[in-house]
RNA sequence: GGUGCUGUAACUCAGUUGGUCAGAGUGCUUGGCUCAUAACUAAGAAGUCGGUGGUUCAAAUCCACCCAGCACCA
């Protein structure tokens, strides 16, 4: 039994994730945790919201309220949308959380006792209106390059050359709306990745077996241009963390905060630490400490490309810089976009399908099923509503419902409810277990290996095996001559429901728990031995025909949905 | 403009270090079965592996250039 860490990139708190960002992150980790639990280790699986930042702070004031009740009550909802996709944290913390507060803070105070944080003073846009500085992204203004009106102080949406937000003409706040800016001196802290820059090259080089994604995204922010450049780690805002050095006070940082995309990955951490004081544990140092029991922790992150950057060299730095036995990651999945129809999902334009509207219209188990099958591991991938209906109703409603259906029924059309009793395996049987083994080895494979659709891949043709079974054996035929030979496959087909429930949980977790209901077990021990797996529910043992697993999506369904999510969410 | 990823049957995608690598699933055609959610199962048709050159006894697989899509950066 081993012990695995696993985190999800954590979601920004100002709305509902849509689909491309629950593929990216947290339903791949969801599977390999209870996967990997599932086997029978150790795990400790670990998400939360990332709280801070102007967006929050933008959207709360929106919504018409302080922004500490608006992430809290985001929070709440993003929680529990995601207990209904069965995503099993073993905790959703928060980032704004005291503990990460406290352990933000630490990791400045560390980094800048080992000569890792220098002061810059630079000018940034400031707008006596709305009291703030402005981030480039919040002013507008007219491209001096092509003329377009609201080009953004960052970048031109029309021309897309750079900005900078002095370059703009007749600059204002999107926010406000005011004129009124100027630009203002202001002190940040900067760390100083390019001392860490050999380090982090080193330790990269080692990751010979990540993804392809990851490393090359990696390398490419380590070496491309001047190579790795100090970043900032604060910011001129009210809602975050107050930039202090570990619990001291932090002379000519007053009324600033950290930056977001500092905190943030801490949460991890500190999420830990808000899993024991939630009750749910007692030991969190053994996770993340290495001189406290976390040496023998295998460290497990998922995220999105956009979020490689950041994970491979932003807060591994940070680790690392402190000089203090922190557990650094193990292994990075990333994965790449799933669009939309012919476009990308958008969070702020409302395109795609979001998570809970996912949920309005059919149960997590088809989402999660088509979403994992279809992980956009190697390349972009694409949601059709075509693709996903042929998909479920073809691999869940017919390949694996109908086989429960199939079964059950005709047990208890020709014996009874009860697991009947007599008869012998013969080379059939033989043939099937000898199948069913291997491809179960090579289904570990894959799960072992995080190859997600490969998994899903596997998991299908075990299914497959199952109705190739009864094809071949027909116990429909052989029960009008040979009873008790109909009774042996028959309750070799019901053993392989339970079979499938246990294989199949960490896809469809609702279903396989439907499954092994309907079959009067709670056995959910990982089939280490095939044939012993397929006997574990004897002859005379009761069950039960279960309601229609998965019903198919009709094409009127499908149209209307097409029509329903054609447009922009409202 | 630079860098990276992608481009394989109608559709969604596999193809590890170059030599059964021309594959899977869906869709389609045909046969079988009838227990089952008109489900299952078997067989078959189907591709100049984006294009052009090159390296090699041998390339989807390596190299160069070009085209297309996407992403990131400048």
């Amino acid at each position: 039994m081993a012990r695995h860490l696993i985190t999800s990139a954590i979601p920004y708190i100002n709305g509902i994730k849509h689909l491309g960002n629950l593929v990216g992150s947290q339903l791949p980790a969801d599977l390999y945790a209870r996967y990997l639990r599932g086997r029978g280790h150790e795990v400790l699986f670990l998400c939360a919201t990332d709280e801070h930042g102007t967006p929050a702070e933008l959207a709360a004031k929106k919504a018409g309220k302080p922004v500490a009740d608006y992430c809290a009550e985001m929070h709440g909802i993003q929680s529990g949308i995601a207990d209904q996709f069965r995503l099993s944290f073993d905790h959703f913390g928060r980032s704004s959380s005291p503990q990460n507060h406290a352990l933000t803070q630490h990791f400045a105070g560390v980094l800048a006792d080992n000569d890792l944080i220098r002061e810059v003073s630079e000018k940034q846009m400031y707008s006596h209106a709305d009291g703030r500085f402005l981030p480039d992204r919040y002013i507008e203004g007219t491209c001096p390059n092509c003329g377009f009106d609201s080009a953004r102080g960052d970048q031109c949406d029309n021309c897309t050359k750079q900005l900078d937000p002095v370059d703009l003409i007749n600059p204002h706040s999107t926010i406000s709306g005011s004129t009124d800016l100027e630009m203002r001196e202001t002190k940040h802290l900067y760390l100083r990745q390019t001392k860490l820059k050999d380090d982090l090259a080193t330790w990269i080089d080692t990751k010979h077996d990540w993804p392809v994604l990851t490393t090359s995204i990696a390398k490419k922010w380590l070496n491309d241009g001047d190579g790795l450049q100090d970043r900032g780690i604060t910011r001129d805002l009210d809602w975050g963390i107050p930039v202090k050095k570990g619990g001291a006070d932090w002379p000519g940082m007053e009324g600033k905060v950290f930056y977001v995309w500092f905190d943030a990955p801490i949460e991890y951490i500190a999420c830990a630490q808000e899993w024991v004081e939630a009750g749910k544990g007692s030991d969190w140092e053994r996770w993340w400490r290495t001189d406290k029991g976390a040496d023998d922790v295998t460290y497990t992150q998922f995220m999105g490309k956009d979020n490689v950057p950041f994970h491979t060299l932003s807060f591994p730095a940070t680790i690392l810089g402190s000089g203090e036995p922190w557990k650094l990651v193990d292994y990075i999945k990333s994965f790449n976009y799933l669009n939309y129809d012919g476009g990308q999902f958008s969070t702020s334009r409302g395109r795609g399908v979001f998570m809970d509207q996912a949920l309005e219209i059919l149960p997590a188990d088809y989402w999660r099923w088509w979403l994992l099958s279809h992980a956009p591991e190697n390349s972009d991938a694409e949601f059709t509503w075509d693709n996903f209906q042929a998909s479920v109703n073809k691999d869940l409603a017919d390949v694996l419902g109908n086989f429960v259906s199939r079964i059950t029924k005709f047990c208890r059309s020709k014996f009874t409810e009860v697991v009947p009793e007599g008869g012998a395996y013969g080379p059939q049987e033989e043939a099937l277990i000898s199948d069913i083994t291997a491809r179960v080895d090579a289904f570990q494979a894959c799960m072992d290996a995080i190859e997600v659709r490969k998994g899903a891949a596997e998991l299908r043709a075990i299914w497959v095996a199952g109705n190739e079974y009864l094809q071949s054996a027909a116990p429909w035929s052989t029960f009008k001559e040979d009873p008790e030979k109909a009774a042996m496959q028959v309750r070799l087909g019901l053993n392989l429901i339970r079979l499938y429930a246990v294989l199949s949980a960490p896809f469809i977790p609702d279903a396989a728990q439907k499954m092994m209901d309907a079959m009067g077990s709670d056995d959910w021990s990982w089939p280490e031995d095939i044939g012993q797996a397929l006997a574990a529910l004897p002859a005379g043992h009761a069950f039960t025909v279960p309601e229609v697993l998965f019903a198919k999506i009709a094409d009127e369904d499908r149209e209307n949905w097409q029509v329903r999510f054609a447009g922009i969410r409202t």
